[in-house]
DNA sequence: AGGAATCTTGCAAACGTTTGCAAATGACGT
DNA sequence: ACGTCATTTGCAAACGTTTGCAAGATTCCT
């Protein structure tokens, strides 16, 4: 730390200008690495900045460019509360996000929300002029505000589930084909009556649940029995235990619309004394860590999160970039394991 | 959607001063409902507001106040760049950070950043001038960097290890005594040749390791192995097999820097055939939700993250409001199950 | 009625950058 | 010596808010 220099502070600009003895519009220029400056002053400049740990004011810089370098990345919880919160799903892909949203340059400003309490969530957000443009990770129940927002910015990307005609952008697995692998599976294994575990009303686990029913209507079995399972952990353990006594015995495959429910089911499975493969046959969904830890390890359907959330920054600068953008959507994938 | 009314889009508060036919002065303080305008010239524009959409523009607010409303966080990928991808520790944090945050009326602005490649990411970050302050998700090996910024700069918070005497403000729970806990807990359930399984370069779980010694030195038995293990889930399970085939037979307790670690050592010792808890005894640390689910269910020491959190927002609003705060330690608790 | 006190409003100057335009400088060719 | 051209700089006007100050309007008191 040179002593002599440090006694004046440096708070903006011009007084880094009046430093360097030149005009504030100079050291902008020098600052951004612009060619117009001469070498010298630039490299003084910079320096300068340097020795004093100046560096430009985002704030005034954003409102100067009209654009402020940072993507809104928003959660809206919308069927369940307290779900996401434990949901590594969504907290590996914000950490894949942030990773990638760097690499590009962009800050990431993270907001969850809860619509039922505030109506015009993403509004707010998207008018609130700090950012470029906005990620919303998870469609939850608020599908039709999506889409009417889409009509009017254009800078959104969506991670969630690909509905045909619909308007806004997404990226997201083929759920309905997870679905379908997910109960080709359990069949396999051995299962003709098979249970889906999971709160319908979020439209990625409800095409889940469509892609299970196709099969079980092709191959002429009975349709899947759609058990409403809530995702926090606590609530969640009670239901699947509830579930598993009324319908013991009648049910020999269950597919879980998650792999923290897949968990969960197995552990309650164990309690009951019921043997999987054996006697029920368990699928879950994502391919989580833990979906290699659980005893027996478990069978599920795997999302490529890292994929996912390439794709969504991919897709978020090109829209930046003006052009328009057909959604994006990512085939799922067996993982054959010990639970069906 | 009125349509007469739609036709001139609002884009600032000069546009909606002049629908209102008043001055954008009044308009700025009818928005943010003072009360020196009069009333009904307030819900006036405050209805013209709502009709059009308009919000005031942050960065413009932000800028002119010299304050965001934005928080920072930060978590420093220090010793082991791919750690916190998948530790749902700093995750589950960060999901409790955003709503405190939120409640709060602050936004969140996240960052993820390689200190070694990246001198200095704590600088940047705080002299963007986007931030009201900033709270550091761990330590890392990063300590040093800390205290420095720390003396010239207030609104910081850190979650991580308190150690005597130090200058930034932290919240962390006493890891020290966890430590001793689990030690404790691994001697009670007659373990007399324990092991440690993390990377002790952070400090944290430095920490752990020294608890654990104090109670194997007073207990006369021998001196805790230290087993460097990283915590990214695919190098984590070689390292731990590793280990485990290198010290078979030799070592009766274990006790893991995490939940996670040590969920991926139960099934490696179970992959080996080693049985828990009668030939090796395992504790955790954090009661992650996995906690409840590995077979069979792991004895840990338990971290209060929600405590974590709201302590950590507490401090770092008190510190902005201008008071000086102490650090924040937080109680560990054991929570006995079977693995010791 | 006159003056003080209270409410409301408008004016204009910030906040710290960026950038189009023009001016200054110097090099170079004729 | 003069004009042309390229390079480097400065000037000043934005970007959209907020807010101290003062002025205008209204009420109230004596």
């Amino acid at each position: 730390m040179p002593d002599r220099d440090t006694k004046a502070t440096v708070r903006n600009i011009t007084d880094l200008a009046r430093l360097a003895g030149v005009s504030p519009g100079t050291v902008s220029r020098a600052l951004a690495g612009k060619s117009l400056v001469n070498t010298q002053t630039r490299e003084k400049i910079q320096r300068l900045a340097r020795e004093h740990g100046f560096r430009p004011n985002q704030m005034a810089s954003g409102l100067r460019r009209q654009k402020t370098g940072v993507i809104g990345v928003v959660i809206p919880l919308g069927h369940d509360s307290r779900q996401q919160i434990s949901d590594s799903f969504f907290m590996t892909l914000l950490g894949f996000l942030a990773d990638e949203l760097t690499r590009h340059g962009y800050d990431l400003m993270l907001r969850r929300v809860v619509p039922e309490t505030d109506a015009d969530w993403l509004d707010r957000f998207i008018g609130s002029g700090m950012i470029d443009g906005v990620i919303v990770i998870g469609q939850s129940d608020q599908f039709d505000r999506i889409e009417e927002v889409a009509d009017g910015y254009t800078p959104m990307v969506v991670w969630g589930n690909h509905a045909e005609g619909q308007r806004h952008c997404v990226v997201g697995s083929d759920n309905r084909l997870g679905g379908r692998l997910a109960a080709e599976r359990l069949i396999a294994a051995g299962a003709r009556r098979i249970a889906f575990l999971g709160d319908t009303t979020a439209i990625e686990f409800a095409a889940r649940l469509a892609g299970a029913q196709d099969v079980a209507a092709r191959m002429g079995l009975p349709p899947v029995l759609a058990l409403p399972t809530h995702l926090s952990p606590d609530r969640a353990s009670e239901e699947i235990a509830g579930h598993l006594a009324a319908h013991a015995g009648e049910i020999d495959g269950i597919f879980a619309a998650t792999d923290t429910l897949a968990a969960l089911c197995l552990t309650e499975l164990r309690r009951q004394e019921i043997a999987v493969p054996d006697t029920v046959r368990l699928v879950g969904f994502d391919d989580l860590p833990i979906a290699r830890q659980t005893v027996p390890p478990l069978t599920t359907v795997r999302q490529d999160i890292a994929a996912g959330a390439r794709g969504l920054v991919d897709l978020l600068l090109r829209r930046l970039a003006g052009e328009t953008t057909e959604s994006l959507v990512l085939p799922p994938e067996l993982v054959v394991r010990e639970t069906a």
